[in-house]
DNA sequence: TTGTGGTTTCAAAAAGATTTGAAATGGTGA
DNA sequence: TCACCATTTCAAATCTTTTTGAAACCACAA
């Protein structure tokens, strides 16, 4: 009574066994900085943010009228994008613009097709 | 005393307004079926989990070996991959082979540049 | 049947993320 | 200086996700 199926056990075999496998998983590293990502991207209220963005700088003022939501919210979703790198803040005379980064902006294309 | 910086709402004019805009963004159905699949790949252990199967399928015993997880846990992050259809699970045997579904394994391609 | 191996479910506990409203900050003009 | 506006911070409350270990399930063989 086996405790693999066969044909699994050899091609896994033939890939250097489970250590094998595991050395061609990415690096803990590069997981947890996706992860940032992610986690960023799960909220629904964070994706609006980014794709209003995409489509052209917004200051914190009008994010907050068009998604109808608080100051410290929009202040809190606008942190965890920051820190995901996704996008970035400028200041101009009174108020903060927001853009999407370069990368911000090459992901929001990437994840139309998600 | 303006409350919005010009050039911002000359552009956001441009576009129809803040309602303008808010057409743009991508329909709640989108996000929310995205948000499915960033929250499942927010865990770096799903993210392992993924990776780990485009390389080869895998029953489940083996990726517990690989992750040096429970059980139930395994079966826990695997339930939440499936949910965002990332792999599935073919019954071979006494076991349960899992690998990418299609959209797995483009997405698992996609993201390495994240 | 009875047992066994592989997997899933369950409920409770723990950990983490988000929301809230009030207070703080920091720059600007009166 | 003072007041004001845009934005951020903070701590507490709430909500969601993850972990845990035990029990259940299911197909199959003895």
């Amino acid at each position: 009574m086996p405790e693999i199926p066969d044909p699994i056990k050899e091609q896994c075999l033939s890939k250097g066994g489970i250590e094998g496998i595991v050395a061609l998983i990415p690096s803990d590293q590069d997981i947890d900085h996706r992860s940032l990502v992610f986690r960023a991207l799960a909220e629904p209220m964070r994706q609006k943010i980014l794709f209003a963005l995409v489509e052209q700088p917004l200051c914190a003022c009008l994010l907050k009228e068009m998604l109808a939501i608080s100051d410290s919210k929009l202040s809190y979703h606008l942190s965890i994008l920051k820190d995901a790198e996704l996008i970035k803040g400028k200041k101009e005379g009174s108020w903060i613009i927001y853009q999407p980064t370069k990368k911000g902006n090459s992901i929001a294309m990437l994840i139309q097709d998600f």
